[in-house]
DNA sequence: CAGTATCCTCACAGATACTG
DNA sequence: CAGTATCTGTGAGGATACTG
């Protein structure tokens, strides 16, 4: 049984889907595994509206999976992020989760492509 | 962009993530590995409740990803649940899950053990 | 033993408008 | 450009009691 910030976890699966499940966070770290400006991710992830994607990244960064950098002192600003030294230490399994709805998409007919 | 019965994936990972997102999919999955009766399961997983274990375990008939065999004709019934061809291939997607959940709480001073 | 049935709540996510 | 503010709705998940 692990704990974080008072909250309980049964197993090393629950601890993990607690920095990554949800359904976009996953979504998020991988188009992070490049660093990106907030514009540009906001166009490669045009499903998730403004706020859902501020709030996941403002939690991610509270978490210590990534980081903000503000390039500029006025507006109009720039802002990149990058995952940390710890975030990166994800990627192995986001990999894992990307190939497998890759493969998975291939071989299954109940889901198709559209657009 | 994919499609499952009329909802909409933008990427490979968002896909997977509708089949063990959520807070415990992956949980119930991985104590799956091996073929279980609805009882132990339920022992292993004492913080989800009967409902929510229920409903996931139907979710994920329904999904292809497991199979619910019923061994007696009444009660008290005796029911196992194993994981189908399908939801073998997510083993070693689980397992990377379970692995850095583990390999994180080792060296992540935020996270503490209880009982 | 292996679940359902009800009822409930609150966090997640969407839509739209506004700002340093 | 990179967000925040506000308002709102849905549904995932919890608590408790009951059943074939």
């Amino acid at each position: 049984m692990y704990s974080i910030d008072n909250k309980q976890y049964p197993c090393s699966t629950s601890l993990t889907m607690r920095y990554i499940g949800g359904k976009w966070k996953a979504v998020i770290l991988i188009h992070l595994i490049e660093k990106k400006r907030y514009s540009e991710l906001r166009k490669e992830c045009k499903v998730i509206t403004e706020r859902t994607l501020s709030l996941h990244l403002k939690e991610m960064e509270a978490d210590g999976l990534i980081t903000r950098t503000v390039h500029t002192s006025k507006p109009p600003l720039k802002v990149d992020y990058e995952l940390t030294q710890f975030g990166k230490t994800l990627i192995p399994v986001l990999k894992a989760i990307a190939e497998w709805g890759k493969d998975t998409a291939e071989n299954n007919d109940r889901i198709s492509f559209v657009k």
